[in-house]
DNA sequence: GAGCTAACCTATTCAATCG
DNA sequence: CGATTGAATAGGTTAGCTC
């Protein structure tokens, strides 16, 4: 999934930004509450400091963290470097806390869009689906409300008749057109969504229903 | 165009918390 | 105590910059 579509394009700092990734042993940020995960170097690679002896425990940010990080994540849903600084000195937090913060709340809200866009289609489908169904029973009455007339007329003119079904239902239900539409664009029609814009809420899906000549 | 870098993503892990 | 939540990590992708 193309994430970047739609959004501003990124635009990386001049100056190297790797700090940001990297912990600070010397533990930099006083008052921190949130034990680091640091990232330790080692001859081959680098391991998280909770995989090796001294066992650093995850700790869940404060409910004035996470209202702060919140209302951030409302105004504006991608994080910029100089937000994420401000943010880390106004919580104490490290930038890459903030960071993996912020990246964890994206993936939930996206999880939560797609929820509601599962509920909406659902709902639609079911909409349409009743349609169809009530179309379709009135399909059969209309039918044999046809071969009652036809028979009406095969019995008074011997055999032929100029109405022909299709005249018949059209005559017999006047605003069966729009209906029959429906059921139509119920077979034929499509819709499309994209999540255009983090910020945007999901709006309906836009549906391009076929246009049906009269 | 290749290589580097930073930011982002998804998938996963695992400690803390909940019922 | 198993299920759930959420902070953090791993590894991959993308895009801008430099040479």
């Amino acid at each position: 999934m193309d994430w970047h579509h739609g959004t501003k394009p990124f635009v990386p700092r001049p100056e190297t930004l790797s700090f940001f990734y990297n912990y600070d042993n010397n533990n930099s940020y006083p008052g921190v509450e949130v034990k680091q995960a640091a990232l330790m170097e080692t001859g081959e690679r680098s391991v998280p400091a909770m995989d090796r002896g001294n066992k650093e425990k995850k700790k869940r940010l404060t409910n004035n963290q996470i209202e702060l990080l919140e209302r951030s994540f409302q105004e504006e849903i991608k994080l910029d470097p100089e937000r994420k600084m401000k943010l880390s000195r106004e919580l104490g937090l490290q930038p890459r806390q903030i960071a993996v913060w912020f990246q964890n709340r994206r993936t939930r809200w996206k999880a939560k869009q797609l929820e509601h866009l599962y509920d909406m289609l659902k709902h639609q489908y079911d909409v349409v689906s009743n349609e169809k169904q009530k179309l379709q029973e009135e399909v059969i009455k209309l039918k044999a409300m046809l071969s009652k007339q036809q028979g009406y007329w095969t019995q008074k003119f011997g055999g032929y008749t100029e109405i022909s079904g299709e005249e018949t239902v059209e005559s017999t239900s006047e605003g069966l057109r729009g209906k029959s539409n429906i059921e139509h664009v119920a077979d034929q029609g499509y819709c499309s969504f994209a999540v255009e814009d983090y910020n945007t809420t999901v709006s309906l899906p836009h549906c391009h229903w076929p246009v049906v000549p009269y």
